[in-house]
Order: C-alpha cells, then structure tokens, then sequence
DNA sequence: TAGTTGACCAAAAAACTAAATCAGTCAAAG
DNA sequence: CTTTGACTGATTTAGTTTTTTGGTCAACTA
C-alpha cells in the first residue's frame, strides 16, 4: 500500500483538485488522501503549485494523446484537422479536471489556475502548430503563417463549441464540421 | 442652460461611466454633474439600468454608424467585411465608454455590464447578419447558416484584435486582413 | 541514517461587525 | 404641473478579530 506514495499524492491532488479546484484543496487534504504525512508532499514537490504543474503536464499529454488517436493518415488533412480539434475541445468539456478548472477562472480568477490554462492553450496551439508545418511542408497546405493560422483555428473551435452554447442550443459535432468546411476548403465567397 | 434637462442627465451619465464604470456611477454623482436635482433623473428613467441602456443603445447605433461609414458599395464583398468588422473592433478598443466596460466586466464582473455587453455583441451579429443575408440573396456568396457565419466572424476578429494581444505583438489592420482572405477567399487548403 | 511525520509558525483568508454609501421615494417648494 | 433634496432601508465598505493554510523542521521511526 505504502509503495509509491510520490504516485498516491499526484493521484490525491489530482482527485482533489477535480472535486473542489485548486484553491480550495489543501494540503492537508492532500496528504490525508494520500495517506502521507504532509511533510513527505514536499519531499517530492517544492509547493503546491509545482504539484500542480506536474498534474497539468500529464493533462496535457492525455490531451494531445486523445487527439493523436482520433486522426486517421488516409482521411483527408482538414477532416483530421476537425477531428482533432473537435476531440480536444471535447475533452476540455467532458474531464473533470478541466471542467473545475474552467469554471474556477472564471468564477473565483484564481492567478494560477489562469496560468495554467493558458499553457494548456499554449502546447494545443505547439501541437496544432506542428501538424500544419508538416502538412505545409508536405505540400499538402499552400504556406502561410502557421502561429496565426492554428491560434484562430483553436479560437474558431472554442467559438463553435462552448462560446455558441451560452445563447443557443450546442451545435453538433456534424455541424462544426459543416461550418468549418466552409472555411477550410473553400472559403466563404 | 437648464433646457433639455433629459439629454443633460444622459450626458452626464455617459461621462461618468466612461470615466468610472457603471458600478462606481452613482445617481447623485450623475445629478451634480447634470446640475440637476436626482428626483428629476426619475422622472425620465425608470431607474439606474434603464438610463445605462439607453446610453448603449446610442453606443449600438455609433458603432454601426462607423461601419456603415466605412462600407464602399464598388469594393468586393469581402473587403467590406474586413473593413466593417475591423472598424467596429477598433471602435471597441479606442471609445473610452467602451474600455471601461469591457474592464469593468473582466475585473469585477458587474452582471448589469455584462449584460449590456453581451447586448452590444448580439446587435453587431444582427447587424452583419443583415449585409451576409442581403448578399446571399444577391447571389454575391452562396447560401450557408447566416447566423452561425456571423457569430463565428466575429469571433475570428475578436481573436485576431484582442486576443492575440494578450501573448503577441498586435497584428496589423493588413496582417488581419490577409489572414482572413485566405478563410473568406480560398479556404485554407 | 535515510525517509517520514505532524506539531508549529507566519502569513493569508474568512468571518464578523460597525460605519458609510447608495438607489430610489416623496412631501414640500417653485 | 415640474423639480427638488432630505430621508430610508438595503447594500457595501472598512476595520478588526478569528480561523485556516502553505510550508518548515525537530523528533521519530524502521
């Protein structure tokens, strides 16, 4: 039971900061559900929010791992591009952790949690950035500024999943599709 | 001096929120500014909200003024887009009534002004869904879900203006609009 | 002695309370 | 009739006390 307790504690945090965000999990929480003295958490990690880091990381490894598995070589490249981003998006929305930490932003502005999630945004957009330079190079894509285009990619997504939401009924994922095709393939003149 | 005592109660109030938001405006300050006693601004407005919406809807009507202002019926369709949506961002960003709000929301949250802003943005959809509507029916672009297309263009110039400020240097009006030719023109493939 | 612990501390946050402020009213004045 | 500003109850703020929390470290195991 007492083996790996650096994996208990992130797997104790992480179950906290789901449940109850980040600034309301404590340390004493934490080492609680771990089943650890609270000096043994600062063993393994400096603070509190390098706890956090190291959860946010593998979050987004999990990420970029569920969007990875959704693409297809064989499809075409903008039906893999929806397919990733939609998979991405929908991840922010189904997991837990991200549910919590969306809505802590927004209700209580907690400082780190604002970081964090701007850095998940930050290594999507790293990600996306890569299949585009790929793609460019491959000749697959015409050139052009590859920040710009997968930062509004992201952006449109988020539009169409979440941002439409707050006054209308969700559109689905064949909707998206049918939306963004528009601006992928052709254009909209 | 003391004739329209109605447009000097606006007036004053506009001043006001520009200069110290709509929460931190109170109706006594409202009334020493409009040298007018605070019974006589109720007898024009039912209430505070109700002198703040009739101070934006003269906002809503500005705005789309400038954009109408700036539309030339000889230039392609999507280069009025671009100049409509770029001047109405741009008047976001450079009217003092408007920076206010938009920090007051972020910073405090004020449900009244976040409400008004999310008026202001619903007028600005309805608005380009008029033009998209007009030139679908013209047969100038083909038909698509107006609606979405509007929302999402707007959150496309949303992105470009503001967002990408926040971790970027700000893009040119002509860096914004080569990106965006390339999502109305051609399509990004 | 290397790893673990929880009592302990300063600092931050929450709870509480008294004082001040504010939106809206209305009797009196003009 | 219109205009006014003193007035009121509800809300906010400011100041203070109490509680909680992140992080430390001397003592305690195994």
């Amino acid at each position: 039971m007492a083996l790996d307790r650096r994996k208990m504690i992130v797997e104790a945090a992480t179950k906290s900061f789901s449940l109850f965000g980040y600034k309301a999990t404590t340390m004493d929480q934490v080492a609680k559900l771990a089943n650890v003295g609270k000096g043994t958490i600062y063993t393994f990690f400096k603070n509190k929010e390098e706890l956090f880091e190291e959860i946010i990381s593998s979050l987004v490894k999990e990420m970029i791992a569920e969007a990875e598995f959704v693409i297809q070589p064989d499809l075409p490249f903008t039906e893999n591009v929806h397919r990733a981003l939609y998979r991405l998006l929908e991840f922010r929305s189904q997991h837990q952790l991200m549910i919590k930490l969306v809505q802590e932003e927004k209700e209580m502005g907690t400082l780190a949690v604002a970081e964090k999630l701007q850095h998940v945004e930050n290594e999507i957009i790293e990600y996306l950035k890569g299949k585009i330079d790929a793609a460019i190079t491959k000749g697959a894509i015409p050139a052009a500024d590859s920040e710009i285009t997968c930062f509004l990619l992201l952006k449109m997504y988020i539009a169409l999943v979440s941002d439409w939401e707050r006054n209308h009924e969700p559109l689905s994922s064949e909707q998206i599709a049918e939306v963004m095709k528009v601006f992928l393939l052709k254009g909209l003149v």
